[in-house]
RNA sequence: UGGGCGAUCGUCUAAUGGUAGGACAGUGCCCUUUGGAGGCACUUGUCUAGGUUCGAAUCCUAGUCGCCCAGCCA
């Protein structure tokens, strides 16, 4: 496994209930001299999101401490909703996010040995086939308050379970004509231990298995056997799971396998985010995004696409921590670890997005030169690199101000400030056109400040970055904000729908940024802190002409706090 | 109204009968060739009521509030 030895020692730092779990287990011996076995197990019916973020790193980081092993499992058992697609992308996320499972199984893998062991219990007495329909299944289940009722096939004779079973497996029953159940209690305060369901006659074509079986165990019959024969010895789920482990240890007890215990811990929430995969997939079908990988998704695909970076999104999980508590996580923290990283690794350039254009008058007309500007000053092995710098340059057009309001350090008429790396410059004038706006702004230029400094010692309030108009490029930006503008989305009022949570400025697209000329030869995953404005990185979707660059974070902002102070 | 689980700064999370701590957010100051980054400081918390104890966030009792469960989904 690939994981940081920093990481997880910070991992240690702080105290998890689930760690201790285990660590109790391995004093006590609970398992033997068996080495400490995880796995993650999701069901490849949608793509993997940054909830299932905490479930990888959970599993696969306390396995590690212990000198543990983690699998990555398919929980594939219901052919209908399954598909290549989403195991493909399953095994790429988890390896992105820096893991590396001992093995890559299937529930599916199972089918014969599940198989097996339910004719075992049918033999046992322990399990029968059901000729009730869904509906009056449903009936007979009772509610929260009342028992349920017993099926009238409920003691019908092994031999006869055993005929039906086996016709079942072979095809001679329709879908939904009868189904395998244990045989367990239906008077249980627990629903699940009413006779549940264990395998349901289903003809469709599975991703795997193709047309082999027609009949397919149900999530509980399944998950824990696989646990079983996989000697996982610390099966984590979620908080939701947790009414299902009576069921869970009464089949493995009943067949007398290898004791997996289930362990529950909280799901991960975080404010301005969905992370329901029915809704994902909803707003991909109903084109609200691009696709699963759209830079607005919480999917890890999504977040690669934006510019997330897996040692933050592990950082973030990690910090974030496991509880058995229903919360939800403030999404500044994620953009917080995301900064942190991106501030000390991504490398520096100039980008004006939104382009005003600036003449210096007293600079030589068709002069040019380099001037030398680190490629991040967090990291001085980063190195240094040359940026063309002439008469016509662009800058922000948030960077000049005709009437300056209070406590406003940049350009205005008469003010001097800093162009990054070059030199001090002073407003002079402004050019109008009919409609009133600004279209150029000229200033008169220091030559004795080159670099950034003036020998007399002057100080000025603020700095200023730029783009040489002869040399820059142009480049798409795509400027992303969160997907929906309520912190708990899925949080609608009677008869609302999460849709209408949706941020309708969730993207904003600048066809015409202007870029400094080195930025021509990122490549796309390249990532990049646009000074004073913010990360961002190169979309597949760019051309060696025209590159796309996605707005991961903006950086953090304290004008913009001041001027919305001042407003308020 | 049955069963299960839970409740600690605004948010997430530690403290496992012995000083309520960390992170994020917020506030102020310092520093700064990114109004970035960084440094320093500050503010805010044990659901309620009883009880046990020298001592309770932790144990007990009773409440309150929240989440989950009635798929042939996982």
């Amino acid at each position: 496994m690939t994981i940081h030895s920093s990481e997880s020692q910070d991992s240690r730092t702080s105290s998890n209930f689930l760690r201790d779990i285990i660590a109790e287990d391995v004093c006590t011996k609970k398992y033997g001299d068996a080495v400490i076995q995880t796995r993650f197990p999701p069901e490849p019916n949608g793509y993997l999101h940054v909830g299932h973020a905490k479930a990888i790193c959970i599993n696969f980081i306390l396995a590690d401490e212990f000198g543990g092993k983690t699998n990555l499992r398919f929980d594939d058992t219901n052919p209908e909703k399954e598909e290549q697609e989403y195991v493909d992308s399953i095994q790429r996320d988890v390896r992105w996010l820096g893991f590396e499972w001992e093995r890559l199984c299937y529930a599916s893998d199972y089918f014969g040995q599940l198989y097996e062991w339910a004719l075992q219990l049918i033999r046992a007495g322990k399990a029968y086939v059901d000729d009730l329909s869904a509906e009056e299944i449903r009936q007979h289940r009772g509610t929260l308050t009342e028992p349920g009722k017993e099926s009238p096939f409920r003691n019908r004779a092994i031999a006869e379970n055993l005929d039906l079973f086996q016709r079942m497996k072979a095809g001679e029953f329709p879908d939904g004509s009868r189904v395998l159940r244990a045989k367990i209690d239906m008077a249980s305060p627990n629903l699940n231990m009413r006779d549940p369901v264990m395998y349901r006659i289903l003809h469709a074509t599975h991703h795997r298995t193709g047309d082999e079986w027609c009949i397919y165990p149900m999530y509980d019959y399944a998950h824990g056997q696989s646990d079983s024969v996989e000697r996982v010895t610390h099966s984590m789920c979620s908080l939701e799971f947790a009414d299902h482990q009576p069921l869970y240890r009464w089949f493995i007890e009943n067949l007398g396998i290898f004791p997996s215990q289930q362990i529950e811990f909280d799901r991960l929430s975080v404010t301005y985010t969905l992370l329901s995969k029915r809704k994902l997939l909803q707003l991909v079908q109903e084109k609200r995004v691009s696709g699963w990988d759209d830079p607005r998704m919480p999917t890890l695909s999504g977040m690669r696409r934006r510019g997330f970076t897996p040692e933050a999104l592990r950082a973030f999980v990690l910090t974030a921590g496991v509880s058995r508590t229903n919360g939800i996580v403030d999404i500044e923290m994620l953009e917080h670890f995301q900064r942190d990283d991106l501030n000390r690794r991504a490398r520096r350039a100039m980008a004006v997005l939104r382009p005003l254009k600036l003449v210096i008058d007293n600079y030589p007309e068709g002069q040019q030169e380099f001037v030398e500007v680190a490629n991040n000053p967090e990291d001085p092995t980063a190195g240094t690199r040359q940026v063309p710098f002439s008469r016509e340059i662009y800058i922000e057009q948030d960077d000049f101000r005709e009437v300056p309001p209070p406590k406003y350090y940049r350009l205005s008429p008469g003010k001097e400030v800093r162009l990054r790396n070059a030199y001090f410059i002073t407003a002079q004038s402004v050019i109008k056109d009919a409609t009133g706006s600004i279209v150029e702004v000229h200033c008169t230029y220091d030559p004795a400040s080159r670099g950034g400094n003036s020998p007399d010692g002057r100080k000025v309030k603020s700095t200023i970055h730029w783009v040489s108009t002869a040399h820059a490029i142009s480049a798409e930006i795509r400027l992303y904000d969160k997907l929906f503008s309520t912190p708990d989305p899925g949080d609608v009022p009677e008869g609302g729908s999460f849709l209408d949570n949706l941020n309708p400025a969730s993207l904003e697209i600048l066809a015409d940024a202007k870029l400094e000329p080195s930025l021509a030869e990122a490549q796309a995953g390249d990532q990049f802190q646009f000074e004073r404005v913010g990360y961002f990185c190169v979309d597949p979707d760019s051309s060696e002409i025209r590159k796309v660059f996605n707005r991961t974070l903006p950086l953090k902002d304290s004008w913009a706090k001041i001027e919305k102070k001042a407003g308020a």
